[in-house]
DNA sequence: TTTATTTTGTAACATATGTGACAAGTGTGA
DNA sequence: TCACACTTGTCACATATGTTACAAAATAAA
């Protein structure tokens, strides 16, 4: 028990609250441990959502979204954080996908009405959920936003843009292989390779392995832009 | 005043109070009505976002997400829709996009540590927004499944498989005609054509302008499920 | 009915991307 | 040092989709 409350202090839901004082939130509340192992189905697509879910041990997975939005890849969640957290409110609240245990797992469980209760008794864990739903919400908006770029060129564009805005220089270090950047747009490897070499044709960069220079950030950004 | 929680009864966030229950909240809280003329900038792509805004009057628009994960389209947002909602928390708390006058607009601006003061005095509040948020969470993690399906082909899978839960018959009106439907997938409407008599070729479907039967649903669904 | 407009089917062709393969370059550990 | 694995650049070719165009069918308007 006292182990748990050391788990939650990790988590997302209740950051910033000591182990005493979320003791003193889950007396409150009715709550269950649920245990699970290697591949059970804790929750099945299109099951309904009614309680919080937090893994406090073990990792779960679930088809969820990369940034290419390929929803069939699988991403895991590991100890201590909650389970598809949009999907207790709202109108529809099925899971949207299928959660299997990767291991022996423990799960916090939850009812809904019991997590409205919480936030009225703990404003910080009222932030913390809002928090974490508006920032699932941006995750989205942004990925979606990124997929709005039809052509790979665009999507290059677009992704040393936002490498510019946070290295503060023209001349870029690629953080990842060309392989994963690939998987991360949706593209095959090569056609991100022809891209990358399109580019440095039309003169906008030029490109040295993992080294990018922006020769004309102009032209650039207008690949971007529309 | 009191012609502004008659409004306000309507909005998704105040939904379930009666016009008492929204002034005696209102009064306990600090917020602005702000006045806007067709065109104006009321919030700029990249602004920071540290209020609930809520359209009162008169409506704006920006830039909104359709189902082909087309982010330039415009979206209008009227009386007494609230704006951005995921947006005042969150790490990232910026406007995603230009939001803009349609004419004469009043705004109700509520700074965010009122909103949380909002939501403790009142379960309701609270309640509704979750829901709103939660809402837009599904939306958008439906716009993105909808585009991890790659191929067009895929997609009228998709779209048929929806009508077909709907309508709960193997006939299946087409509700849009060819041109939109197009627009809807984000593709071009000779293409949709085309991914119709593919699948018509193979004998999954028999199409006949708006009407389309399935003929063999388990090849279908199995378009779908990967 | 006649006329105009929209919708649909289809074609030829251009372009973008995927696929599979291979070689050269780079780094790592034995 | 060598051997191995990984990364990158590049190619030829297949496939999917966009573009443009046109005609037939359906629908709406006169």
């Amino acid at each position: 028990m006292e182990n748990m409350s050391m788990v939650l202090v990790q988590s997302p839901i209740f950051r910033g609250l000591n182990m005493e004082e979320i003791n003193s939130l889950l007396e409150q509340v009715n709550y269950q441990i649920k245990k699970y192992s290697k591949d059970d189905l804790i929750a099945m697509r299109d099951d309904e959502c009614n309680a919080l879910l937090i893994v406090v041990e073990g990792s779960v997975k679930g088809e969820m979204l990369d940034l290419s939005g390929k929803v069939i890849k699988i991403e895991d969640i590991e100890a201590p954080r909650p389970l598809a957290s949009a999907f207790i409110f709202g109108k529809q609240n099925r899971y949207p996908v299928d959660i299997i245990a990767n291991g022996d797992v423990k799960i916090l469980k939850i009812a809904k009405p019991e997590v409205l209760h919480m936030f009225q008794a703990n404003e910080q864990v009222l932030k913390n959920y809002l928090n974490a739903i508006s920032n699932r919400t941006q995750f989205l908006t942004r990925k979606l936003f990124f997929l709005s770029f039809k052509t790979i060129r665009e999507k290059i564009a677009f992704y040393l843009s936002e490498l510019h805005k946070q290295q503060k220089s023209e001349q870029l270090q690629l953080p990842l292989p060309q392989r994963e950047i690939a998987e991360l747009f949706g593209v095959a490897r090569p056609s991100l390779a022809r891209g990358f070499a399109e580019l440095q044709d039309m003169g906008m960069i030029e490109v040295e392995r993992k080294l990018v220079v922006i020769k004309d950030k102009r032209a650039l950004l207008g690949l971007v832009n529309q």
